[in-house]
DNA sequence: TTGAACCCTG
DNA sequence: CAGGGTTCAA
C-alpha cells in the first residue's frame, strides 16, 4: 500500500498549511492526494481520528479519515451505496427497504431484491468484521467494478481485505425492484422494523458464522446476482448482504448505466472513488449505532427544522414579494416576450418542485434531472479525482437540485409558500430569459439571482438547522461524498437515521440511469460530469480549494448563452461585494430578517461552486460559506475589480476539459440562476452601488484572483471561526490575484513595508495570520528578487570593467529597470515612481561597492545593505489604500 | 515555543 | 511565487 506516500503527504501539508499561506498552488494536487491518502487510511483502518479536524473545511470532501478500523469498511461499502444512491434523494427511501428487508428476512431468504438487503445491512450496525470480509469479497469478486458479480458471500475470515471499494456505481438495479414512492416514512413503523431487522440480522450472522464462507469466484455475469443475492440473504448476516448487494447491484445496474458513458470510471478510477466515499461516509457511522434513538431525534429535530423553515419561508416570500415587486416596476414593460423562450417549460417544471430555491436550475435541468442525479452519484465517488469546469456546473445544478428537494420534504407544509416563490422566480426567469433587452435582462436576471440568493439562503438555514444535529450530513449538496447521510438528509433531512436509508438505492438508481444516459449525451462525457460534480464535492469539502477557477470560461459562455448582453453587465450589479468592509458582504442576505445563510460547510459549497462555474455574480455573490471556509477565499474589494470573487480562472488547474459547450449552452440559463442565487442575496443592494465600481470586469481579470485566493487552510482553521460565512462576507478574506497585483506596484515605493502599512493598504482584505504573513512573503520575494537583481547587474557592471559606482545608473531605458518593470509592472500600465529608479541605482551602487570591497566573502554581506535600503522606502501614496486602486491607478 | 526573516529550491 | 528549512529574537 501507498501508505507512506499517504501518510507524508499528510504531514507535508499539515505542515505546509501552517507555513504557508500561499495562494493556490499546489492545492489542487495535494488535495487529491490527501484524499487518497486518507481513503487508503481509512481502508487500512490503521490510523484512528481525523485530522481532517483542523481542515474540517478542506477535509471533508475526502471524506473524514475518521476510521474507526473495521466499522469504517462497512461503513464505508454501506455509505458507497448510499452515495450511490444518493442521488435519489427521495424522501424516505429507507423506510421501504428496511421494510423490505425485515420482510426478506424474516421470510428468512426469499428472494429479495438486493437493494432491500443493502439497507439491511446499512441498518444495523453490522458485524465489522463481516463487513469486512464482504468487502474483501467484493473486492475480490468484482475486482472490476460493475461488472463483478460476486455477490455477497459470506466473507471468508481469512480475507484480508484491502477493502477495494466495491464498485463504484451502480446501484441501479434494485431501483426497479424498489419501491421507491414510499415517501410516507412512518418513523414508528421504521423503528419496529429496524428492531426486527436487528433480529434477522443477528440470526443472519449466526447462521453465516456457521457456514463457511465461501469465497466466491466471481460471479461474473449479472445473471447470477438473483442467485448470489438469495443466497445471501439466507446465508450471510446484514453486512453481508450488504456488501454483496452492493457488488449485486453494481453488477447488475452498473453495466447498464454507469459502464455507459463513463466507463473508465467505473474501472479503474472507480477503486479511487470508492474510497474515498467511504470515507466520506464513515462520519455518519455513529448514526448507526442506535437507530431508534436516531428515529426519535428525528423526529424531534424534523418538527424544529419545519418550524424553522416555515418562518424561512415566510422571510423569503416576502423577500421575493418585494423582488417580484421591483421587478415588475422596473420590467413590466419589459416583455413577457421573453418568456417563452424556451423557458416556459422551465419554468413549469420548475414548478413541480418547491425546491426552487433553484427554479431557473429546476427548469433547466428538468432535462437533465435525472441526469444529474446519476452524475451526482457517479461523481461523488469520482469528486476528489478530477476537477472539471463543466463539471462544477453540473455539480452545481445538482446541489441546487437537491436543497429544493430537501426542502420540500422538510418543509412540505410550508410547500404553499414556496410555491409562490417559485411563481414569482418563474416569473422572473421568463422575463430574464427573453434575449430582448439587453439592460432589462440585466435587471431581470438580477432580481433571478436575488431571488436564487433568497431561496438558497433559506434553504441553507434549513438544511444547518439540519446539519446542526448532524455534522456534515445535513448538506449532501455541497458534500455528498463527506457525508454518507447526505442523501438520506433529503428525506430525513436532519434526522441521523438517514445514513441506512438514505443510502439506500432503491429510489436513486432509475433517476440515475434515466438520466445518467441523457447526462452523458450532454456532457458529451460522463467522465466529465463526474469530474465536475467531484470538483464541486470538493470545493466544499476543501475550503482551501479554489472554486472560482472556472468561472471565467463560464463567465463568457453563460453570459453570451443566457443572451445576457454581457457578463460585465452582470458584474455590475455584482459591484455591491465591493466593498471591502462587511458590510456590503453583509448584503449578502436580502432578507434582514434571515440570519446570515450559512449552514456553515454545506451550504457554502452550494454557492460556491455555482458561482465559480458561472461566473456571473462574483462579486456580488459572496458566497457566504463557501469563503469562509476557503483559508482565504477570495477578495472581496479588489476582487471586485477584477479580483474578488468574480476571478474567473481562478484555478486554472481545473480547466480540463470544460464542459462541452452543449451543456454550457443548455445549462447557461440554468446556470446564471444559480450563479444568481449565488450571488443573488448581495445584488439588491449592489446594484445601487454599482455605478461607483468601475470594475473591471472580474472576468477579465478574473484568471488572478482565484489563484491567490486559496491560502493556506491551517490560517483558515485559526480563523474558521471567525471566517464564518458571515464575517467572510464583509471583508476578503484571502489575497487576490489583484492583491499582489497592488502589492507588487507598492513595491515601487516600500521595500519593507511594515504589517501594519500592509493592513491600511489591504483593508478590504481581512487580516489574520497567514493574510499578514502571506503579504510579507510578497514582499519578501519582491526584494528577493531585486536584491538578486541589483548583485547581479553590479557584478556584470565590475565585469564589465566599471571602477566606480558613480558610473552605474538606472534608468527608465536600462537593462536593470526593465527587469524590475517586468517583474512588478509586466503590463507596464503603471508608472513606476521615480524614486524607485533612485533606491534602485543606490542598491547597484551598494551592492557594486561591496563587491569590489570584497565584502561578498561574509555570508552576511548583503544585511548591511538591506539596512541601507530599508531606509529608503517611500511613502505609498493613498490611492493605494482604495480597494480599487489597481484600476484608478492603471487607469491613470 | 513561536514568529519573522533569510536562504534555497522547484 | 510558493514550499520548506534554518536561524534568530522574543
Amino acid at each position: 500500500m501507498p501508505d507512506h506516500d499517504s501518510n507524508t503527504l499528510l504531514t507535508r501539508q499539515t505542515k505546509r498549511r501552517r507555513v504557508d499561506i500561499g495562494v493556490k498552488r499546489t492545492v489542487g494536487s495535494a488535495i487529491f492526494h490527501r484524499a487518497r491518502e486518507s481513503l487508503l487510511d481509512s481502508m487500512n483502518q490503521s490510523h484512528g481520528p481525523d485530522q481532517d479536524g483542523d481542515c474540517s473545511l478542506v477535509s471533508h470532501g475526502h471524506g473524514g479519515t475518521n476510521s474507526d478500523g473495521e466499522k469504517s469498511n462497512v461503513l464505508r461499502k454501506l455509505l458507497k451505496r448510499a452515495n450511490s444512491y444518493e442521488d435519489a434523494i427521495m424522501p424516505f427511501p429507507g423506510a421501504t427497504i428496511i421494510s423490505q428487508l425485515l420482510k426478506n428476512n424474516m421470510g428468512k431468504n426469499g428472494g429479495s431484491d438486493s437493494g432491500f438487503q443493502t439497507s439491511g445491512a446499512l441498518s444495523s450496525g453490522g458485524s465489522e468484521i463481516q463487513g469486512e470480509e464482504a468487502c474483501s469479497n467484493s473486492s475480490r469478486d468484482s475486482p472490476s467494478d460493475c461488472l463483478s458479480p460476486g455477490p455477497p458471500h459470506p466473507p471468508p475470515s481469512s480475507s484480508s481485505s484491502f477493502g477495494r471499494p466495491p464498485p463504484p456505481s451502480n446501484l441501479n438495479s434494485h431501483a426497479s425492484s424498489q419501491p421507491l414512492s414510499l415517501s410516507t416514512f412512518d418513523l414508528d413503523r421504521l423503528s419496529d422494523e429496524h428492531l426486527r431487522a436487528k433480529r434477522a440480522r443477528v440470526e443472519n450472522i449466526i447462521r453465516g458464522m456457521s457456514h463457511s464462507p465461501l469465497v466466491r469466484p466471481n460471479a461474473g455475469d449479472h445473471s447470477q446476482e438473483s442467485s448470489h443475492e438469495n443466497e445471501n440473504s439466507a446465508n450471510s448476516s446484514n453486512d453481508h448482504r450488504g456488501d454483496g448487494k452492493s457488488h449485486n447491484h453494481s453488477r447488475s445496474d452498473c453495466p447498464s448505466s454507469l459502464l455507459s458513458s463513463p466507463g473508465s470510471r467505473g474501472g479503474v478510477v472507480s477503486v479511487g472513488e470508492v474510497y474515498r466515499e467511504n470515507k466520506r461516509k464513515q462520519r455518519l457511522p455513529q448514526q448507526q449505532h442506535s437507530f431508534t434513538q436516531l428515529v426519535c431525534s428525528r423526529q424531534e429535530q424534523r418538527q424544529e427544522e419545519r418550524r424553522q423553515l416555515k418562518l424561512q419561508l415566510e422571510d423569503m416570500q416576502k423577500q421575493l414579494r418585494q423582488l417580484q415587486e421591483k421587478f415588475y416596476q422596473i420590467y413590466d414593460s419589459e416583455t413577457e416576450e421573453e418568456e417563452e423562450t424556451g423557458e416556459n417549460g422551465d419554468a413549469d417544471r420548475g414548478g413541480d418542485r418547491e425546491e426552487d430555491g433553484n427554479l431557473s436550475e429546476d427548469s433547466i435541468r428538468s432535462d437533465g434531472l435525472e441526469e444529474r442525479h446519476r452524475d451526482r452519484g457517479r461523481h461523488r465517488h469520482d469528486e476528489l479525482s478530477e476537477l472539471d469546469p463543466g463539471l462544477f456546473l453540473d455539480r452545481a445544478r445538482a446541489l441546487l437540485r437537491e436543497q429544493a428537494l430537501i426542502d420540500g420534504e422538510m418543509e412540505e407544509d410550508v410547500d404553499g409558500r414556496e410555491e409562490e416563490e417559485r411563481s414569482g422566480e418563474r416569473v422572473i426567469k421568463r422575463r430574464g430569459g427573453g434575449a430582448a433587452g439587453g439592460g432589462g435582462r440585466q435587471l431581470a436576471e438580477t432580481l433571478k439571482q436575488e431571488l436564487n440568493c433568497a431561496v438558497s439562503q433559506v434553504v441553507d438555514t434549513v438544511v444547518k438547522g439540519f446539519s446542526s444535529p448532524k455534522q456534515a450530513v445535513s448538506h449532501h449538496h455541497g458534500c455528498h461524498s463527506s457525508t454518507p447521510a447526505a442523501p438520506s438528509s433529503s428525506s430525513n433531512s436532519s434526522s441521523s437515521c438517514p445514513p441506512p436509508f438514505g443510502p439506500l438505492p432503491s429510489l436513486t438508481p432509475d433517476s440515475r440511469f434515466g438520466g445518467g444516459a441523457l447526462a452523458l449525451s450532454l456532457n458529451g462525457d460522463g467522465s466529465p460530469t463526474s469530474n465536475y460534480h467531484s470538483s464541486n464535492q470538493r470545493l466544499h469539502c476543501f475550503s482551501d480549494v479554489i472554486v472560482p477557477s472556472p468561472l471565467d470560461s463560464f463567465g463568457g459562455l453563460s453570459g453570451r448563452l443566457s443572451g445576457v448582453p454581457t457578463p460585465n453587465d452582470q458584474t455590475e450589479a455584482l459591484p455591491l461585494v465591493v466593498r471591502k468592509s462587511g458590510v456590503g458582504g453583509a448584503g449578502e442576505n436580502t432578507n434582514p430578517s434571515l440570519p446570515p445563510p450559512p449552514p456553515p460547510h454545506h451550504p457554502s459549497l452550494h454557492p460556491s461552486p455555482l458561482t465559480a462555474s458561472l461566473g456571473f455574480s462574483p462579486p456580488s455573490f459572496r458566497h457566504p460559506f463557501p469563503i469562509p471556509l476557503m483559508g482565504y477565499p477570495f477578495q472581496g474589494p479588489l476582487g471586485s475589480h477584477g479580483g474578488g470573487p468574480g476571478y474567473p480562472p481562478g484555478p486554472k488547474d481545473h480547466h480540463r476539459s470544460s464542459p462541452d459547450s452543449m451543456d454550457m449552452n443548455r445549462e447557461s440559463v440554468s446556470l446564471r440562476t444559480k450563479m444568481a442565487s449565488l450571488g443573488g442575496g448581495h445584488l439588491s443592494h449592489h446594484h445601487h452601488h454599482h455605478h461607483h465600481h468601475r470594475q473591471s470586469s472580474p472576468s477579465q481579470h478574473g484568471p488572478e484572483g482565484l489563484s491567490l485566493s486559496l491560502i493556506k487552510s491551517e490560517c483558515g482553521d485559526q480563523d474558521m471561526a471567525d471566517i464564518s460565512p458571515y464575517s467572510s462576507s464583509t471583508i476578503q478574506e484571502g489575497l487576490s490575484p489583484n492583491h499582489l497585483k497592488k502589492a507588487k506596484l507598492m513595491f515601487f515605493y516600500t521595500r519593507y513595508p511594515s504589517s501594519n502599512m500592509l493592513k491600511m493598504f489591504f483593508s478590504d482584505v481581512k487580516f489574520n495570520r497567514c493574510i499578514t504573513s502571506q503579504l510579507i512573503k510578497w514582499f519578501s520575494n519582491f526584494r528577493e528578487f531585486y536584491y538578486i537583481q541589483m548583485e547581479k547587474f553590479a557584478r556584470q557592471a565590475i565585469n564589465e570593467g566599471v571602477t566606480a559606482a558613480e558610473e552605474l545608473t538606472v534608468g527608465r531605458d536600462g537593462e536593470l529597470f526593465r527587469a524590475l518593470n517586468m517583474h512588478y509592472n509586466k503590463a507596464n500600465d503603471f508608472e513606476v515612481p521615480d524614486r524607485f529608479l533612485e533606491v534602485a541605482q543606490v542598491t547597484l551602487r551598494e551592492f557594486f561597492n561591496a563587491i569590489v570591497a570584497g565584502k561578498d566573502a561574509d555570508p552576511s554581506w548583503k544585511k548591511a545593505i538591506y539596512k541601507v535600503i530599508c531606509k529608503l522606502d517611500s511613502e505609498v501614496p493613498e490611492v493605494f489604500k482604495s480597494p480599487n486602486c489597481l484600476q484608478e491607478l492603471l487607469h491613470d
